[in-house]
DNA sequence: ATAATAATACGATTGAATTCGTAAGCAATC
DNA sequence: GATTGCTTACGAATTCAATCGTATTATTAT
């Protein structure tokens, strides 16, 4: 029963590959991890059991290669970072963190049109 | 020579009073660090030192009360943490981050004129 | 000057995150 | 049924962040 369960770096690094495939075992996550990073095997291994104990996953054992999923939702996640990101790097202002974002990666048109309509629903409040 | 030169959490915090502060000693960093964390005043003077050898403050040391400075620049820090947030928590996409920030806490209406502007400003592109 | 106060320097410790080596199990292939 | 190749389990080493204690030096007040 660990306090706020926040998941580190490496952690979040593989969680963002569970999200995106659902699930998987850990030579696909490692695989993925590799691009990026030069580390052993069993490194990677060893971090999903870890989180597995933290229970930041769980995962299936019925045959030899274990399947994992993640159990932290990325909403949950991503609330928990934004949060802190916008605490101690945007004092407090969610609409600069929001600036910050637009002006330097440029989203899409379409992007584009989904924030206006957000912003539109916010005014008619 | 490190290679991203990220700061750590602790190191963060204490650049955020930074960057409020324009500069201060390690006394005005500590009392301020002190309501939030029960943290000795020399881990406090010790990271500071840290910082400096990473490069991420300077210090005035003519007098004996030393004056640090930050050195990396607040933009930039956001953006190496908001890029990275873009990348491992919502996939690379920034309007996904940007609609979960307006979601979450709602901004003013000054605010909202503000981000409107900057869309407008995006779209004459 | 001496004492009291406050600052820095620095080593050492702790704890957590990360990394890897090695052993052992299982399954397919020779 | 031996060999080869993946796989998990697990202990141990390493690295790094964070913390603090103690010594030393400078400043101020007595």
């Amino acid at each position: 029963m660990n306090k706020t369960n926040r998941p580190t770096e490496s952690e979040l690094e593989i969680l963002s590959i569970l999200w995106e495939k659902e699930n998987a075992t850990v030579r696909e996550v490692h695989d993925i991890v590799q691009k990026t990073k030069d580390v052993g095997y069993t490194t990677t291994l060893k971090l999903m059991q870890i989180m597995n104990e933290k229970g930041l996953v769980t995962r299936n054992v019925t045959s030899k290669t274990h399947i994992y999923t993640p159990t932290l939702k990325r909403e949950k996640a991503q609330e928990q970072f934004v949060g802190k990101i916008i605490q101690t790097l945007f004092s407090g202002s969610t609409s600069q963190l929001v600036l910050q974002a637009l002006g330097k990666h440029k989203p899409t048109d379409s992007d584009l049109a989904e924030i206006k309509s957000m912003i539109q629903k916010l005014e008619r409040k």
